[in-house]
DNA sequence: CTTGACCCTATACCTAGGTATATAGTTTAT
DNA sequence: ATAAACTATATACCTAGGTATAGGGTCAAG
């Protein structure tokens, strides 16, 4: 049960010492206790947490959802159930995001497919879609 | 040639007035001349401007990219081909968005599936997953 | 001639997720 | 014992795209 320091646990969640110190004010790690000098000693598990907060970060969760998540994982009342409809909805929301992506894609291909690729802008089909509110 | 008030500008093109104030700032739309009181009049194709901005932040393009679509428009030296390509390398950006987001989705969507939906935390499968880096 | 709806500038604030900088104390190795 | 490497706090800065607020002038109608 040996304590690390902030670097230590930096390096091995392989984020910066600063975004330590910014989860710990956002809530999203606990405040460690402190050596007399004030040096924070985290248990080694903390690198664990941190992990997870960059993980879930890469699964599209801010960091206001996953202290959320944080939260009720520690919740007695959480139930499997729970957790599973945070990620639904979050999967529904990559799907709205994906949508518009494509819908963004399908209109610039579209002109990208009229322009004759060379010539003067006076008919550039391009220029034409943005000038138009369809 | 009745010049319009920068609070018509707005409306016409479906904005606040700041966001007139501030595309002005970024260079986005031109200075327009002053009354002697001190009030911008715009000429009325301005609304197409700021339509245009609009339009091209909907089709994906950030206020630096629209500004240099801008300068590449009233540029003598400019070919379709340019703007061609500039659309071309944002359709490869959204593709590039599109990806990720979809690689998040299937995560998602595979621990959701083996989710039980009920049950003790203690062995979630979402939870494990944020837990565990891949 | 005053009231309300405009307009002006300058500055600060907001979300999101950090990063940088200044200043100072602590630990470790040589 | 001193220098390197670490830690502490507080504060400011960054991107992106605005929005809000304070403290004023101006213009048209009644």
């Amino acid at each position: 049960m040996k304590k690390i320091n902030i670097g230590e646990l930096a390096k091995g969640a392989d984020v910066g010492v600063q975004t330590i110190r910014y989860y710990e004010r956002r809530g999203l790690i606990p405040k460690p206790r402190r050596t007399d000098s004030g040096y924070r000693q985290y248990p080694p598990d903390t690198v664990a947490r941190v992990k997870f907060i960059k993980r879930a970060q890469e699964l599209g969760f801010s960091l206001k959802e996953i202290t959320e998540l944080i939260s009720l994982k520690s919740e007695e009342t959480t139930d499997c159930g729970d957790i599973k409809s945070v990620a639904e909805s979050k999967i529904s929301e990559i799907e709205n995001k994906i949508r518009t992506l494509r819908e963004m894609k399908k209109a610039l291909t579209k002109v990208v497919e009229i322009c004759p690729g060379q010539g003067p802008l006076t008919d550039c089909p391009i220029l034409e879609i943005m000038e138009t509110k369809e």
